[in-house]
DNA sequence: GCCCAGGACTATG
DNA sequence: CATAGTCATGGG
């Protein structure tokens, strides 16, 4: 496939933001396989109403931000799909400013303001992409839940080489329900995530489960509920992806070793899994709680 | 060898 | 309702 640069654009910036911290929680050493990170720029495939693009979003000189998009030469740009695509990667279109100030006035995690500052929630605006990725994630390490994922996406993906460079696309819900589980377990995929996955899939392939019925309601319980009424899906899962995905701020996997981590690091919390005191933690965060979880994520890495 | 990983589900009291 | 057992494998 010949890829020609089809279009070029500033892109808007909220006024709390920084590319660099961004670009750096992308990136975080992982073996990750769906983008590319380089100094000032980060580029990936996508699929926007059935065409695919590769998406570049660089920071040149003058520290302005520009999103270049590469298709198939003569097709058609479904710009505001992009767009909506980028903004909800990056949450480009939130004000932080009240999360700033609840961060600023916290003993333990006011000095993230100035070392984290303008990191947003980094999204995975896909969303049977951001279910897979919670259930390959479960219970175990990240290094290794990055080796399943490349093994999952380069097995049933698909890749769009542009330069030289290869991209891929994670795979649909069509391919993946009909994946065969024998193939699934020499990937070392355990039983259980094989049979969630694949009627995860095909929950999707048949419409009963869809980014547009998760937003029927703005009620975040009621979100929980639907997500959490498909098997594999717990709180965790349905809270990660309530922030990741659904553009949520208030929402916390409770439950996560991270989390537990960070906190505990701060000597916010005296020992892992109590959770009296990780609830108390997120109290005075109300309304914030996925950017709260956000940032303590991001401490668990440093430069 | 042991315990923990960005959990969820099932069985049991 | 609360708790224990199970799943899988890599990493420290």
């Amino acid at each position: 496939m010949i890829m020609d640069l089809l279009l070029q654009k500033k892109v808007l910036l909220p006024t709390i933001f920084n590319f660099q911290e961004c670009l750096w929680f992308l990136d975080r050493g992982f073996d990750e396989c769906l983008y590319t990170v380089g100094r000032s720029s980060v580029s990936r495939a996508v699929e926007v109403n059935g065409c695919r693009y590769i998406l570049k979003i660089k920071q040149d000189k003058r520290s302005e931000v520009r999103l270049l998009v590469y298709g198939e030469a003569n097709s058609l740009i479904h710009i505001a799909g992009i767009q909506d695509y980028v903004d909800r990667w990056l949450d480009l279109r939130r004000d932080l400013s009240p999360f700033y100030q609840l961060i600023e006035a916290h003993p333990a995690f006011s000095y993230m303001t100035s070392s984290y500052y303008g990191l947003r929630m980094i999204g995975i605006p896909d969303l049977f992409e951001a279910i897979c990725w919670c259930i390959i994630g479960q219970q175990i390490n990240l290094k290794f839940a990055y080796t399943l994922k490349r093994r999952l996406v380069e097995r049933y993906g698909t890749c769009i080489g542009i330069d030289g460079n290869d991209y891929w696309l994670f795979p649909t819900p069509t391919v993946l329900r009909y994946a065969e589980k024998e193939t699934l377990r020499l990937l070392q995929f355990s039983k259980q995530k094989i049979a969630y996955l694949i009627q995860i899939a095909e929950s999707f392939a048949e419409g009963r489960l869809s980014l547009d019925q998760c937003l029927i309601s703005d009620d975040g319980d009621r979100q929980r509920g639907y997500l959490q009424s498909f098997r594999g899906i717990g709180p965790w899962t349905a809270n990660y992806v309530m922030m990741k995905c659904l553009g949520r701020t208030d929402c916390v996997p409770w439950g996560d070793a991270g989390i537990q981590s960070a906190l505990l690091h701060h000597k916010v919390i005296p020992h892992r899994r109590d959770n009296v005191e990780i609830r108390a933690a997120f109290d005075a965060f109300r309304g914030w709680e996925s950017y709260l979880t956000q940032y303590l994520w991001r401490s668990l890495s440093s430069r």
